[in-house]
DNA sequence: ATCTGTTTAGTTGTGCACAATTAAACATTA
DNA sequence: TAATGTTTAATTGTGCACAACTAAACAGAT
């Protein structure tokens, strides 16, 4: 019939829109967009931000805690805990009683930046202006996927 | 009541597990992970990958296009395109109806990859291990929160 | 104590991603 | 057509993200 071609473009999977990968790529760029107004008045970037959730919540954290609550290794843990550590907001230590680890402690020009950023929940999920349970339905199934792929 | 704590960190929205953008943004980057073991027998990354599956729908896009359709701008597109130029995969240049637009067109290796790649997306979603169902759901959701945010 | 294997961070190199700026080409209007 | 404004890519600089590798510290076994 036609000249031999085994993958024709219009084969609903190879279309960009019907895969799932594109939407969750261009959604997670675009959500780290939506949030830079909030981090940017605090000097702060989006991975820096995740790390500050972690250490308001747990004061001190290994190097390899944080790389496995945020699914990062030291590559790209360690420059960017170096600029935070630069700006006097956290510190980094080896541990006494392993030299291995390298433990990273909240400084208080990092505690106080909670007080800045402890809105800037509220105003993003205005700005996605969702229903509760749309989002708790989508955080759901997300999770769902993330636990398939880790 | 208390030593005015205005931020607790035991507060839902504080937490990185109640967020919203952290699954995506992981899930985000464990989906281009699981990409990798089929990307990188043909040499390609993921961005690059995506441009591929425009140009075997349209054969030829300028960059404004590729831009529009992937959200992402020239500081991205131009040294990502100029690396797969380099390998032959593609043409730029100018417009001559316009010389401020550059047009992408797909060279026979770009073609020829296409019948290497096709595969890749029924084998992510063997991976995925996802029912149709589900998955067209949670397709629909990000893209309402894309056009929400784009 | 020594050897072997593992764990933990750090380093190096590549490739996005994006903000900000530049410059050329085009469009519009005076 | 000259002046002004807009559009399009490219450039520059910063910061992830990750694979591959290195090196030091630890653990467990002889």
């Amino acid at each position: 019939m036609s000249k031999s071609t085994p993958a024709p473009s219009d084969t609903p999977f190879q279309k960009l829109e019907n895969q799932l990968c594109f939407p969750i790529y261009a959604v997670s760029r675009m959500l780290t967009k939506a949030y830079q107004p909030y981090l940017q008045a605090l000097d702060l970037t989006y991975p820096q931000y995740l790390v500050f959730m972690l250490l308001w919540e747990h004061t001190e954290l290994t190097v390899k805690e944080l790389g496995e609550k945020l699914l990062l290794d030291s590559g790209t843990l360690t420059p960017l805990l170096k600029r935070m550590e630069q700006k006097q907001w956290l510190s980094r230590r080896r541990d006494p009683r392993d030299e291995r680890s390298v433990i990273i402690s909240l400084l208080p020009a990092g505690r106080a930046m909670q007080q800045q950023a402890c809105h800037i929940p509220q105003q993003m999920l205005e700005k996605l202006a969702m229903t509760p349970a749309k989002f708790e339905a989508l955080r759901l199934q997300l999770q769902t996927l993330l636990t398939q792929l880790a």
